[in-house]
DNA sequence: TCCCTCTTTTAGAATTATTCTAATTTAGTT
DNA sequence: AACTAAATTAGAATAATTCTAAAAGAGGGA
């Protein structure tokens, strides 16, 4: 069940498996929300805040979750990242939009050729506006 | 001489010519280090640090700088922005590296087809690790 | 050049997201 | 069941950023 794919995720991390963590990495992996800190402790309530942002900053640490903190409300975003992908942020609604249709791979290559770096990561946020608005 | 032409740029945006905004303008564009608001303060110690905030997001709201949020250090970095270009952060180090040796199109063309809107600017982090690592 | 007016700058206070502290609880192991 | 390192917690502290409202300045027009 759910719960025991939980339980193997965090383990396979080297996490323990508590009740906070298994909750807060379910609250992420059932919300396409993209939520905040306070967001999750709202629905969360039964768990200190303070364990929510350690909870979070762990689960960024490992990898599971990525933070975006480019929208323009000043606050921490967390996002599952079972699968690498990036992001499309309506600039007219601050919506983010998951889209993984993109091979990173050549501009992994072009990145390890100007910096001599083994890639590990990437975030890519595209920036667009609603097409049909009136000129 | 460089005076002018940081006046045209601004006024070009529409934003007045003040000699604080002269300054920072010219500070971003003369620095690769990709500084905080502190750290500009630091160096224009005659120029209030509201007025450097103020003048930040200024210029990031016309476009000709940006932000960089991502460091772990928790301040907001500041970048100039005369042509578009992508970042790879050195995790060992947190250095920023500018590069521009990677066409976005194909990139702004999938982020359409799946949003429908029309894209107008992207931010790219590329993360990577010393090659050299003794295994 | 001299006003005029709107914009910008400024010092300092306020805000608030996030981090820290130190005491308590708990997961995982023996 | 007992042990212990790790995790959780309430609440205080921090500090990056924003706000306020008063003073100064830029730029256009007379
Ligand atoms: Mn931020
Ligand atoms: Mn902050
Ligand atoms: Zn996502
Ligand atoms: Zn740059």
């Amino acid at each position: 069940m759910v719960d025991k794919t939980l339980r193997d995720i965090l383990q396979a991390h080297g996490l323990k498996a508590t009740f906070q963590r298994l909750s807060i990495l379910e609250y992420l992996m059932t919300h396409e929300t993209h939520p905040t800190a306070e967001m999750i402790h709202a629905d969360l309530s039964n768990i200190s805040l303070a364990t929510i942002y350690n909870t979070l900053d762990k689960l960024v640490d490992v990898g599971i979750i990525i933070v975006i903190d480019t929208l323009k409300d000043d606050k921490r975003h967390y996002d599952y990242y079972g699968e690498p992908h990036y992001h499309i942020i309506n600039s007219n609604t601050n919506e983010i939009i998951d889209a993984d249709n993109f091979d990173v791979a050549p501009l992994f290559e072009a990145a390890r050729q100007v910096s001599g770096l083994n890639i590990t990561g990437f975030h890519i946020e595209i920036y667009g506006v609603e097409a049909d608005q009136a000129k």
